[in-house]
DNA sequence: TAGATTGTTAATCGATTAACAATC
DNA sequence: TAGATTGTTAATCGATTAACAATC
């Protein structure tokens, strides 16, 4: 079963909703109910779900409990990965703080930084380590995934030792444009794009509601 | 002229790679190389490129000063737009920090803090404010875009309180789909989110390498 | 002029939407 | 049974890719 990036990110978001409904009690969930709390539409939610392989039924739709499961098997997998960040500015303190405990066979198990006032400290149970021997560290603990929040220079060669230690999948905070080998994902989040959309879009939607008007 | 969302987020990672061209003194550059700089393919960037308007020349491909004027002109606009940023956190402070001076007619002139202890205090030259007077504060200072770094459970409060406010574009790093007028985009960025995708991704490659081999 | 790159048009691809029979 | 929802197939839509004439 081949399924598709955008489907991974709505499956992240449904599964967050069952989570609300699960603890309100709640335990069936029709499609357009599922996709009305999740800014979706039925037919998308109907074809996300079926790419998980779980089934809804006609008079109740789908339980809560089991699609929580399911989404959970296709997100999170059937083994543990293990996370390393590098860079414990701010940005890498809010990703230590978000992750602390929320998924189970999902957690960021090292923290590297280079400024050596930083090392040594602990932050949100994790221990900052110094870079020196950051290959060797990644690869006793099965790091396998690796989240890069520091400055936009300094990345490329974060990136570089981290794929030397073995890490499959990395999460690019930096506007820089990573050089990777193909087997390895990165997935890009860029703050200075993400703000700089927000403004373009919302200067459009003014200009034509004025021109409407 | 209609400009895709994808386009709007290359343009944003183009301008980012021009500028560091122009830093180096390269005054013109191919659609090819900048292709490969930033992730993409030549068709796609000419492509792009051609939706701002400005044009290359076989000879010697896109002037870099004159591209990165356009870019500009596209992403920031005409007009000055003002930032709100709600919850001054991990996150909130990482991005203050981020956006500092980075584009001239856009910057986040208001931070607000629920919590009596951070406010009144100056963050990257942003003072807190308390959340009290929130919409006529936004109405005073022109404020037409809201970045929400507050927890999940408080984000809709917040979205309410900004659009109040007048502002028509939101950057929400809550996990909570938010309701909001038609009017009024919102741009989702998910960090869980992101990191399960990476995971993911990674997963499914390494089982597929493993497959070949 | 020759060669590479550009702007432009046509073909392909994938995702979303619409339509409908199957099911509880 | 009737009605709403599900899984499935076909049609639409948009973006990417490929092909090609125009240009320096």
């Amino acid at each position: 079963m081949r399924i598709s990036e955008k489907t991974i990110e709505r499956l992240s978001v449904f599964r967050r909703v069952l989570g609300r409904l699960q603890e309100s009690g709640v335990q069936n969930v029709y499609s357009h109910e599922l996709a009305s709390m999740s800014h979706s539409s039925p037919e998308i939610v109907r074809r996300d779900l079926m790419a998980t392989g779980y089934s809804g039924s006609p008079a109740k739709g789908y339980e809560v409990l089991g699609l929580i499961e399911t989404i959970d098997t296709v997100l999170d997998g059937p083994v543990e990965q293990r996370i390393a960040l590098v860079g414990v500015g701010n940005l890498g303190r809010a990703m230590l703080s978000f992750f602390r405990g929320k998924r189970q066979r999902l957690s960021i198990v090292l923290a590297f930084d280079l400024n050596p006032e930083k090392v040594g400290r602990v932050l949100f149970g994790t221990q900052i380590l110094p870079v020196d021997g950051m290959e060797t560290l990644l690869k006793e603990n099965g790091v396998s995934l690796g989240v890069i929040t520091v400055p936009g220079p300094a990345a490329q060669a974060v990136a570089d030792r981290l794929v030397a230690g073995g890490v499959q999948g990395l999460l690019n905070f930096s506007p820089t444009p990573l050089r990777v080998p193909r087997d390895v994902y990165v997935e890009d989040i860029d703050l200075t794009m993400a703000i700089e959309k927000v403004a373009f879009y919302a200067r459009q939607r003014a200009r034509n509601k004025g021109e409407e008007a």
